[in-house]
DNA sequence: AAGATGCGTGAAAACCTTTTCACGCTGAAT
DNA sequence: ATTCAGCGTGAAAAGGTTTTCACGCATCTT
C-alpha cells in the first residue's frame, strides 16, 4: 500500500464528496464540469464539496483532459514599456475564458531550451510572447502542437499567430496629424535596426511624408535603443544640427520623453519652437510635464483579441494563422502644434 | 476503451521511452527525477527519449507527488511602481529554485473567493502576494496548509511569512541625510492612511527629526495617492503655504517626481531653493531630469530571499512564520542640496 | 399497448506518472 | 562457507480525476 503517510492536511477527493452525498464520482465531476445532472442530486454534491471544502484537482483533470488551461507567457527583464498594464489585462483575459496564466522570462538565450521543457511538460495550451522566439524554438512548439501567439510583435519570420497593431497605419496617421498642422521641416528618433515594430512606424511616417512630397533624404535620423537616454543623446545631436527642425517624431514614447527633457535643456521650447510625438501611450506620456502626443495602444482590446485566437484555435483545431491587427488612436496632448510662422 | 481519439499529436510517454529503452516505467522516472540509475540505464533511457521528444509530464507527477512546483503570485492592476523588475526577478528566482509562476490578478475584492479556489485547484505550493490578501482568503490558505508570503509590504494583521524592506530604518537614514545636509525646514507628502508601509517610512523620518529636536507638528504635511499628479497637487499646496521649506520628502518617487515637476512649474528651483527626495528607486528616479535622491530598495536581494523562505518552508513544514527585513540604500541624487544660507 | 427516444446515473477503464516492495545480485563481514 | 548489507531493477499499486458505456426509467409516437 505505498504512498501513505502525507505531511499536508490531506483535501477532499471528489470519491469522499460522492460519497458524503450518495451518490458515484462520475456525478460529481458532472456537477464542476456543467454536465448534466439532475437540479437534485447537483445540490446534494454541493452541499457535500461545501461542507468538505472540496476543489477539483485541475492537475489531475489535466492528465485525462489534455488541456490544462494554461498559457504560457513569454516575457524579457528588459520590458517594453508598460507592462504592467498589459501583464494584468491579459491575466484577467485569460481568467475571463478560464485560463491561468504561467510566467516565463525568456532573457537568457542559451537557457530558452531549457524554458521550452518546461513549457511543455506543464502541458499549457498554448503560447503567448511578448517577445522574440528564436526559430528553433517556435520549431519545437509547432512540433508537439502548441500554438503559439505573438503579441503586439511584427510577425516573425516564420509562420505564427499574430495579435498586434497595425504599426505603420499608426505611423501614417501621426505623420499625417503633424502635416494638417502646417509641419513641413520633420526630424526622426528611429528604433534599433532589428526592431520591425519600430520599423514598421516609421515607414508609415516616411509613406506619409513621401505623399506630402517631403522626401525621406530630407529628414534627419538618429537611432535610440527605446530607452529615455537614448532619447536625449539623439534628440541632442537633432537640435545640435543646423537643419530647420519642427517636428520630431520619436518612434516611443520613452525616447519622445528624453528627447523633450533634452529640449527643455538646450533652451528649445515644446511645442513653441519644436513639436515632439511618440508612440504607444505609456503613462509617463500622460504626466502634466509631459502631455505627449502620442499613437496610443488599445491594450484591453489586444488582450481581449490574443485569448479570442487562442479560444479559437484551440476549439478547432488545424485552423490556418490567424492575424488580428488592431488600431491605434492618436491622442493629441500639448507636445505638438503649429509651427511658427 | 475510453478516449481514444486524439487530435493533438499524442506526445511521448514514460512508458514509451521504456519500451524503446527496454527498461520498466520506473527506470525512466528514476532517470529524470536523479533517483539512483546505473549510468547505463540512464544512458538508454536518455537516448531513448531523446528520440522520442519526450518530456516527463508535470501535471501527472504533480497529482501523484502533491508538488505542482508552482508559486501563485498576487498582483493588482493598479501596482506598485517597478512591476517589470519585480516580476521578472521572480520568475527567475522561481525558476533557480525549479519552480515556477502563476499569475493572479487580484483586483476584484468580490472575486477573490474565485480566485482563491483557482490558486487551490492548481495545487499551487504557496502563495506570494505583492498587494493585501483579504484576511478570509489567508484563513482559507492557512487552512489547507498553503504558505502565504506577503512580499514587500508591512505585515498584515494576522500572522504570514513576510519578506520586505525595512521601510521605518529607510526613512530614519534618508531623514538623517537631510538634516546632516543642514535642512531644517520640513515638509512631507505622506501616503493615504491605510497603507501601513507609507505609515512607516514617515514614521522612520519623523523619528530621526524629532531626536534632531524638529517636532513632527512643525513639519507640514500633505497626502497623496503615491500616483504623479497627487505629487503634483500636495507639492502645489505645500510650495503656497507661508511656512519656511527647504526640504521636501515624499514617501514615494512617483510623487516626488510630481513634486519635482510642480516645483519647476512653480519657479521652485529643485535643489537651490529646495531639496526634494523619494522612497523606491524606480527606474524614472534615475532618468536625467529628475536624479532623485532616494532610497533604493533591493530587488534582486527580495526575490531571492523570497524563495528562500518558500523553499525552506516547503521542505520544513509547519515551521513558525518566517520574516525576513532587507534594508534599502540611500542614492544621492541632484534633487537634494544643502540649504541656502 | 408496443416500440422508439431521451435523459440521468453509476461502474469501471483510462490518463501518466511516482513510489513501494520484493528480488536477485555482488562484495564484505563473520 | 555462510550471513548480511547494499544496490539497481521491475511489477504493480496509487494518485484524483474524466469519460465511456450500458442500464433503467419516463415520455412520446403510432
Amino acid at each position: 500500500m505505498p504512498i501513505k503517510h502525507f505531511s499536508k492536511p490531506l483535501r477532499a477527493r471528489a470519491v469522499d464528496v460522492a460519497a458524503k452525498a450518495g451518490v458515484s464520482g462520475a456525478a460529481v465531476s458532472r456537477t464542476f464540469r456543467n454536465g448534466s445532472v439532475s437540479p437534485h442530486v447537483r445540490a446534494k454534491v454541493l452541499a457535500a464539496a461545501r461542507e468538505l471544502g472540496y476543489r477539483p484537482n485541475a492537475m489531475a483533470a489535466a492528465v485525462i483532459t489534455r488541456r490544462s488551461n494554461l498559457v504560457a507567457i513569454f516575457m524579457t527583464t528588459n520590458t517594453n514599456s508598460h507592462f504592467p498594464e498589459v501583464l494584468s489585462e491579459l491575466s484577467q483575459a485569460a481568467e475571463r475564458h478560464g485560463m491561468r496564466v504561467l510566467l516565463f522570462t525568456l532573457d537568457d538565450p542559451a537557457h530558452v531550451g531549457a524554458v521550452i521543457d518546461q513549457v511543455l511538460s506543464y502541458q499549457v495550451d498554448a503560447v503567448l510572447s511578448l517577445t522574440e522566439v528564436p526559430e528553433p524554438a517556435a520549431d519545437v512548439l509547432r512540433g508537439v502542437g502548441v500554438d503559439l501567439l505573438l503579441y503586439n510583435r511584427a510577425s516573425a519570420g516564420y509562420a505564427a499567430n499574430l495579435v498586434s497593431c497595425d504599426h505603420r497605419a499608426a505611423g501614417r496617421i501621426l505623420g499625417a496629424y503633424l502635416l494638417k498642422l502646417g509641419h513641413r521641416h520633420f526630424a526622426m528618433i528611429e528604433g534599433p535596426q532589428f526592431s520591425v515594430l519600430a520599423q514598421d512606424r516609421a515607414r508609415g511616417v516616411y509613406d506619409v511624408l513621401a505623399e506630402a512630397g517631403i522626401h525621406r533624404r530630407d529628414v534627419p535620423v538618429a537611432i535610440g535603443d527605446f530607452g529615455y537616454d537614448s532619447g536625449r543623446v539623439a534628440a541632442a545631436a537633432l537640435f545640435a544640427a543646423k537643419q530647420r527642425l519642427t517636428a520630431l517624431v520619436c518612434i516611443n514614447d520613452m525616447m519622445a520623453i528624453g528627447a523633450i527633457d533634452e529640449a527643455g535643456a538646450a533652451g528649445v521650447r515644446v511645442p513653441e519652437d519644436v513639436s515632439i510625438a511618440g508612440f504607444d501611450g505609456v503613462p509617463a506620456s500622460r504626466w502634466a510635464r509631459y502631455q505627449i502626443t502620442t499613437m496610443s495602444q488599445p491594450l484591453p482590446q489586444l488582450a481581449a483579441a490574443a485569448f479570442d485566437v487562442i479560444i479559437h484555435r484551440l476549439a478547432d483545431r488545424d485552423l490556418a494563422h490567424e492575424m488580428r491587427i488592431l488600431s491605434c488612436t492618436l491622442v493629441e496632448g500639448k507636445s505638438t502644434a503649429a509651427p511658427a510662422a
